[in-house]
DNA sequence: ATGAAAGCGCTAACAA
DNA sequence: TTGTTAGCGCTTTCAT
């Protein structure tokens, strides 16, 4: 690889000159300009991020942090992210944590070793100290989709207790009353404030919570698939009338239980979904659903960051709330 | 950030010392490491990989460079690397061309700038002479899914000339002969390898080629859902039999537009697809496929990678064709 | 077993 | 406008 000393010599110039010309900050003669310009042409000289990283303590680098890479929701946040971040020459680096604390911390380390400018973390763990000690140490960080209550960080996150009442409420105006939910990892702050949202709306309508129509825990496709399999043979006798999941993945994997053991939706069962379902357009029935907007939020996290490197803004702590509307189909019965 | 010397002062040692320890490479007393060690956790210490980076010309990040991100396919790719470059310490930039040929070269050129270790590369450009600037640069290219005839370099691929030709001839035993086909853009070698088994099966059929029934270019799934529309549109009178989408985007494109043209599969109309949809268990009816094992080929080429930077095999340019069988469902209505 | 010092490729303060 | 030089944080050679 060339380096700028060689473009130096071959161009009789100094290497400061050179970087001079490279990055147009002060000024240089149109003839010296000119001709270091040609050399490096010639030479297919490029500079060397690594060493400018080293010395401006800058390396456009930015770490995406979610709990599952094969997840369409986060996968849409990350192309938000990448379309108002890529043009200003940052990159992305992606990681996935499996919904796992250890890996999390990890992860975040090896990003902090590499010295990225920001990492956007969509968190699952709720030992906030230990995320506290990264922040403490200079690290920045934006919390998307999930937040902690006690971290002083900016996030960018949905409204998720309000839509899920909403939704349940619309549910519970259709006449149901046997309601079931399909959680994620409670310990997740978007998991719990969802169902939160569950709750409060049983509530207010004086719908009993039954227990036995609530599964924990099952975060992805396949758990889900397995653990909506057991509610139902558990509750075959009386089974919930809707099921509320708390995700796209769990909606599909719920939506493959239910079919599997031949309930029809909405026939036999209801099901709604916070988030929309991977190609929704050919799944029948269309699923009426709490729409979410991830590219937004991708969007909105890039902006944000992108004020925070300027310098505008740096110290307030800033909190993104993305509102998210019902969209009502087909998948609920009206009793 | 606190910087080994800081650590060397505070142990009173000499930095070389604490480097010593750190990478454990030379020998040092258990008295002196201890000591050291104590320091390191006391004060929070923790590399600098970007001065590593530069000292050691390694810098432990792979680019990925794809053309579309939205595509599963490729975050299938994308999980099957990470899942064998991650253990030892690699971190992934994923990049995404838009299969434009411009935002391919810059994206590469950014790469080198940032002198990742190695890319893995699924090409959407037919300029070869341009990438082999890269290469003689000394960058390592390890081309994925796709590959350039004229390029020296490593590459994971399918099969994809012979398992087309397989599942068209499927297609040509069940009695059709009005065959259409939706390529993506045939400049990239899985497109125009895809498209050539297609027509060598027809052709060893004695089945005319319908020009009016091949859709080119549309390589996504929105481009695809308009040009099916045009092509059925066209040939309202006398409609294909059958179509072959030449990927999992495209076959999802074509199956959202037949369905909002009323056209049933397989009844109205059969539909092949290479490669998988998106949550096939819970669409009607099942395709016809030829299943590609994304993560597989993943994993392949991480492996090579590792294999490439041990030092083994330095020099010898490999090709690992992943092979891709036929999984026939009920989207082909039999003649 | 340990320390001193050079140097990776670059930028920027200072001098000229 | 240009050159000289120090230094970013680390590794490693060469002494000791």
């Amino acid at each position: 690889m060339v380096t700028i000393k060689q473009v130096a010599e071959k161009a009789n110039v100094s290497t400061a000159t050179v970087s001079r010309v490279i990055n147009g900050n002060y000024p240089v003669s149109e003839k010296v300009k000119n001709k270091v310009m040609k050399t490096i042409k010639e030479l297919g000289y490029r500079p060397n991020s690594i060493a400018r990283s080293l010395k401006c303590n800058k390396t456009y680098m930015v770490g995406m942090v979610v709990p599952d890479i094969s997840n369409n929701y986060f996968m849409d946040i990350a192309r938000g992210v990448e379309s108002v971040i890529s043009p200003l020459g940052y990159s992305l680096i992606f990681c996935s944590t499996d919904e796992n604390t250890d890996k999390e911390l990890r992860l975040l380390n090896a990003l902090n070793d590499k010295r990225v400018d920001y990492v956007l973390l969509a968190s699952s763990t709720q030992e906030d100290h230990k995320l506290q000690k990264f922040i403490d140490q200079g690290m920045n960080i934006i919390m998307i989709d999930t937040s902690l209550e006690n971290l002083q960080t900016d996030s960018v996150v949905e409204d998720n207790y309000n839509a899920t009442y909403k939704l349940i409420s619309y549910v519970i105006d259709q006449g149901h009353k046997r309601i079931g939910a399909v959680n994620g990892l409670l310990s997740v702050s978007t998991a719990k404030e969802r169902y939160n949202g569950f709750c409060k709306a049983l509530e207010d309508h004086d719908i009993p919570l039954e227990q036995s129509y609530i599964v924990n825990g099952a975060y992805n496709r396949r758990k889900t698939y397995e653990e909506v399999k057991f509610m139902i043979q558990r509750n075959i006798n009386k089974l919930p009338t809707v099921l509320f999941a708390a995700n796209n993945d769990m909606a599909e994997g719920a939506m493959i239980a239910l079919k599997e053991m031949n309930l029809k939706i909405p026939d036999d069962i209801s099901l709604v979904s916070f988030g929309d379902i991977n190609l929704a357009e050919l799944i029948e029935p269309r699923l009426t659903i709490i729409s979410q907007n991830a590219v937004l939020i991708g969007e909105k996290a890039g902006e944000l960051m992108l004020k925070k490197v300027s310098g505008n803004s740096e110290h307030d702590i800033t909190k993104v709330t993305i509102p998210s509307e019902i969209i009502i189909r087909n998948s609920v019965k009206s009793i």
